[in-house]
DNA sequence: TTGTATGCGTTATCAA
DNA sequence: TTGATAACGCATACAA
């Protein structure tokens, strides 16, 4: 049987069209009993309005997307659970799509979406170094109408509604808690010292030291290129005593020092304390479990479809805001 | 600016509206030089044919709906990746819902999805003891002529397209390898032992010791309920050295029982052997790692996706398909 | 309270 | 080769 419509129910009550339609939209216009009568023979033949029908009629869409670079990374996996919830709870479906890193694959993710299938889009953009062919194609979608927000990594100059973690707060707090556990020799290890989140973290790092009165040393901020220094680098700084602490901003590369240390027979937390950022259970498991920067992504989420359904629903000329979620500190046994 | 339509081409370029709507479809019937003009237009002023419009119009559907439990499950995330890949170089749209193993919100989205917004269904159900409520539903959209395709989690007796991993044959491999690394007493923990998969799984253990010419004992099948007595258990079985290897099915699980082993100070693999399942990436970080079954999640995303496609495009009444793709073991420290 | 007529933007059929 | 017209299913302004 094809999928029933208001003819169907039409004919078989005697009402018109337009009466089906309003009893089913509950209007008041039409009377109990006749509603009740058409409801009951919906439910019967189990109507259900047509999707592509009702919204181009209303011109009204209840769908969005969301552009991620990697569900196989945890927090963005959360970040996408946490969206989902508040997108479903509020009607809206939610259309996934992954760009992999890939500046390529993005582009046609958004040329795609031009096609106005969607009343908002939630992204975080691939990193890439060359961030205008991709804002153009934002902007024509923001002409459409359709509001942008654009969650954790933020390109810097393009407008719209924009939520992210506190970064420079994340490290500036590492360093406060690092030295309330008496370390005052601390690295920093940023495999991303090139991007602004890396350049933040590295700011609240300086600025953590600053409060408590540790001169900064140069010798101690390690920013990666290749990645396949680290080891000679800790392995000399530790040996030399000349860290007591160590401050990792990428998940695998936390590890891998962590087990390092562990390699040379260093004690954590007590010769040498480790902290990481992130959300998922990887640094449960280790031996000592490793203290962690917990980034929030189903409250980033959450927080951005809001933000994104108020755009959609309100459409209003607010000016757009730029939500900084703080992180909070997950203490283990590495420090 | 508004979204332009076919109606603001045809006032620009003098055309009538179906000439400007052949054009843009390639159409034979125009010529070259009026599809030129019309074309050249059309890319000036940005036009997108309007995604409700033309699907009223065509009735088909290029959207797809995929409902997974969770997405913080490495394994569900890497199939939602290949599923999504697929999809999208096949031109779909993916809508993704997560049931969050609760029978009542499967039930929402389910009723949601029978609003015909969509060509084809993915879904792996949230465990349920009571399956009979879920089944109605599916057989409703199945009577929309809405194919599904149910993947990993198997609903028995349902009527669809299936793809999922040969369980069977994943534990009968885990012994046969565990005993070419002389291992002859091997336990098998299975928290999922009343489900489906964890018969299975419990049947290839046993086969694999057939095999073998291992004598069963049921000491050594350990099938856990609350979670809480796995401790004592284990302790009391490698105290006593009544086995020589563990296969755990839950990957926390495992993780917990490799700590446990070390704390008691075995030796892994030398002392007691130990091999769990997961798609992700946990196990290579503990110390030694962790031999795994590897379930290519994205791999059965994507079979899945291409079987669902296959059945969209061709509306067949060909038999249903049950794939049962092979797993492979990804040996690693702790065998 | 109910019914009639129209249009949302496309595409497909048929006529010119 | 191009254009007029109808139809997809629904929702609304207006008439009855």
């Amino acid at each position: 049987m094809s999928k029933p419509t208001i003819i169907d129910i039409s004919k078989a009550t005697g009402f018109s069209k337009s009466t089906i339609s309003k009893a089913l939209s509950d209007s008041k216009e039409i009377s109990k009993k006749t509603k009740s009568i058409i409801v009951k023979y919906a439910k019967k033949i189990n109507y259900k309005p047509n999707f592509y029908a009702s919204h181009l009629r209303k011109s009204i869409v209840k769908n969005v997307a969301i552009i991620i670079p990697d569900i196989l990374n945890y927090y963005f996996a959360k970040v996408l659970k946490g969206a989902q919830q508040e997108f479903f709870n509020r009607g809206y479906d939610l259309m996934c799509f992954f760009n992999e890193e890939s500046v390529s694959k993005e582009k046609k993710i958004l040329e795609k979406l031009k096609n106005g299938s969607i009343a908002g889009l939630m992204i975080s953009p691939a990193k890439n170094p060359f961030s205008k062919k991709i804002s153009e194609q934002l902007i024509e979608i923001q002409d459409y109408k359709i509001p942008i927000v654009m969650f954790d990594r933020i390109v810097g100059d393009f407008k719209c509604d924009k939520v992210f973690i506190d970064d420079f707060q994340s490290s500036f707090n590492i360093v406060k808690h690092l030295v309330s556990k008496g370390k005052r020799k601390i690295a920093l290890v940023s495999p991303i010292h090139d991007t602004l989140i890396g350049k933040q973290r590295y700011d609240g790092y300086k600025e953590g030291l600053k409060v408590e009165k540790i001169d900064y040393d140069d010798d101690l901020y390690i920013p990666l290129n290749s990645g396949n220094t680290i080891q000679s680098e800790i392995t000399k700084l530790a040996s030399s005593k000349k860290i007591d602490s160590i401050i990792c901003i990428e998940q695998h590369i936390t590890v891998a020092i962590h087990s390092l240390l562990l390699n040379l027979n260093f004690n954590i937390p007590k010769d040498i304390a480790i902290v990481g950022f992130t959300d998922g259970p990887l640094f449960e498991y280790t031996k000592p479990s490793i203290t962690s920067v917990n980034q929030h992504g189903e409250y980033i989420g959450k927080l951005s479809a809001k933000i994104l359904i108020d755009r959609i629903e309100n459409n209003n000329d607010l000016d757009f805001v730029e939500e900084r979620v703080p992180t909070s500190l997950t203490i283990r046994k590495s420090t």
